[in-house]
DNA sequence: AATGAATGAGTGTTCATTCAT
DNA sequence: TATGAATGAACACTCATTCAT
């Protein structure tokens, strides 16, 4: 009922930073425990379930919230560079590094397509709430303030705004297969994403 | 030491399909049980540890293993297509539908980014058998078929390889997401997407 | 670091006491179940991991405070003989019939030269407590008792220690081996240890 | 059947030996499993069922047998040592050392005193057999050699044997708990012990 | 006779969830 | 409202035993 609207209690926001913490901290969200999440938050196993009904609950909305924070605070910054492909190359930058806060977006697009119990919740929120995953939102936002509002069709602003996404999934992966690319390679393979997101916005608008 | 080498023994067999069909009977690969996978393998739960040190063995093996055999099997349907664009395409289309073939192989690649057990397993058995994951191998070859051995840079190979890669992602996140989209709306969002892909691999090689 | 010398919370009296009661019943301590254990003691299995780390732990500890509150009484009950052959013979006697008190902190003696993993788990709870086990440190302080404090030299009383405890086993193995014993045969075989370690502590101290 | 009156086939020796290697290498008699006996033993675990019901008459019978062969060879060693207290002395130093062949004797004893099932299926051995535990039975000749067939009551003769047993036992446990004792400190207590044992016999013969 | 692949009952341990305080 | 002790269902994994070859 639309929980996600209201700003959360701090009970409940120590329960975020909590989740946003240990993932940080490496661990693998399937295997995250009711208490490690609590005993991070400093509060009692009991009394989260005063504000979340299980678990998949906890996760899906720290996920949710924390990922909608980073890409507020990511917009902010991204508004201080002028060109689309400096606002992209500084994305793709903030990736690099073991655990970033882009990571943790990710990881939410990630999660988005398991078949998880979290997942789920994840999609039930985004029907619910009527709000795209941030990761998604943000990117929209981005390419509205770069185009101009309505000069795309809605399948365009998709097609665009999943290309861009995928671009940096791709970023992500090159990163982790090829982790010990000395960075002038990295920075020749940044460019070629910039450069490629840029050809292929100018393309389709 | 490359136990991916050998063909695997029939109970091997019967554990990689049992996962598979799990899989695609909807199951969440992370809270899959022993006992789901012997049960539908046909086999006592005690004779799968007889050829897998855990269960997160099996789940590995068995999504290396049956996205590998169906990765061959498309690349030989695709030798069938004329162009980059035809090919492409058709990936695109056989992404459509709720559980396909190549969604066993994305799910592959979305396991790789994990921090679960599996997704460690994984990346220490592509390490182990110098094997890249199967869906990168297919779309390298793919690459190496069109434009020639040795055209291009490795960088430039990975960047393309990722880069389309990371389209079919996207395209799957798509049909997800907007998944009322009617099929005609679907058409031209694989237009586009293949069009990107060519002109992302002229411009590069 | 020395648990052994707080007072036990009720839950865990209640598994020291399951203990103690299936090796009364006959149970082989080296086959007892968590299940087992758990049930007798009237608790959920999930809350005696909140006391014990192991199973092995349970069984450890329970063997030890068992023979310690057993040896206590014992002892209380001893001083009430006058005689180093009557507090003797007192202990042999009570080491009659299937099942005793005595047998127990036998027990006790018995599983500190096993191999298992609750064998090791006895010793480093001795070495750790810096506690001897119950049964020796008893006959010590009898021996102390009888003799005066610091007339023997270590090394004599753990002779004459170890010397009277060898003996009670002894007694115990002959009623294991010829239980048939008639009363009056069992009478004089308990007369010729008794006045045997008695000759014995004469003669070294 | 009297079963341990035949001479041993190959194989059941080979289990036989395995046993006793498992051991000397600090198994835990209580967690041996058919796999690494039949595995040292290098026969098929089928094999083994071929010649013993089960795992526990196995042991049983591996211990009972090893332990006989080891008394038959000690007594004929002890045979050259000319009193009573040299051949007491020399089975005591046989104790020292981690793993001897003593104590795969005294491991028998203790295993009597088990309530495990190897335990019962020794206890049923000796009955059915009409044979004492060969520790016993070595040190019952020992006596009769001493002091001539027939001048002891049984009585007499089964508290000497049991005595110098528990004393052997008493050793060992010093041993134990004590085996940072330097060498001249094991010397005087061997005396001791020795000593004890001779008095003992004089006493009562 | 000898084998070892196959089995599944049995066990220790974990952890989400509840509820008395 | 907040807690955390208590719970027991659930699960991975082991291993004695069987039986087809």
């Amino acid at each position: 009922m639309g929980a996600m609207n209201k700003t959360p209690s701090p009970k409940e926001k120590a329960i975020y930073q909590a989740v946003l913490t240990l993932f940080e901290e490496g661990a693998d969200l399937n295997s995250l425990t009711v208490a490690e999440i609590t005993g991070k938050a400093g509060i009692g196993k009991g009394t989260a379930y005063e504000y979340f009904s299980d678990k998949e609950e906890m996760i899906a909305k720290a996920l949710f919230y924390n990922a909608r924070q980073i890409c507020l605070r990511i917009y902010e910054r991204l508004k201080k560079e002028k060109s689309l492909y400096d606002k992209m190359n500084l994305i793709l930058i903030k990736m690099e590094g073991q655990v970033t806060e882009t990571s943790c977006i990710i990881k939410m697009v990630h999660v988005m397509s398991d078949n998880s119990i979290v997942s789920r919740r994840l999609q039930a929120m985004e029907k619910e709430s009527e709000k795209e995953m941030p990761a998604v939102e943000m990117l929209r936002r981005l390419l509205l303030d770069e185009l101009g509002e309505e000069v795309l069709s809605p399948e365009k602003l998709s097609y665009l705004t999943m290309c861009i996404l995928s671009r940096v999934l791709c970023y992500g992966m090159l990163l982790r297969d090829e982790k010990y690319m000395p960075e002038d390679s990295r920075e020749k393979m940044r460019d070629m994403i910039c450069r490629g997101i840029c050809r292929e916005v100018e393309e389709i608008s």
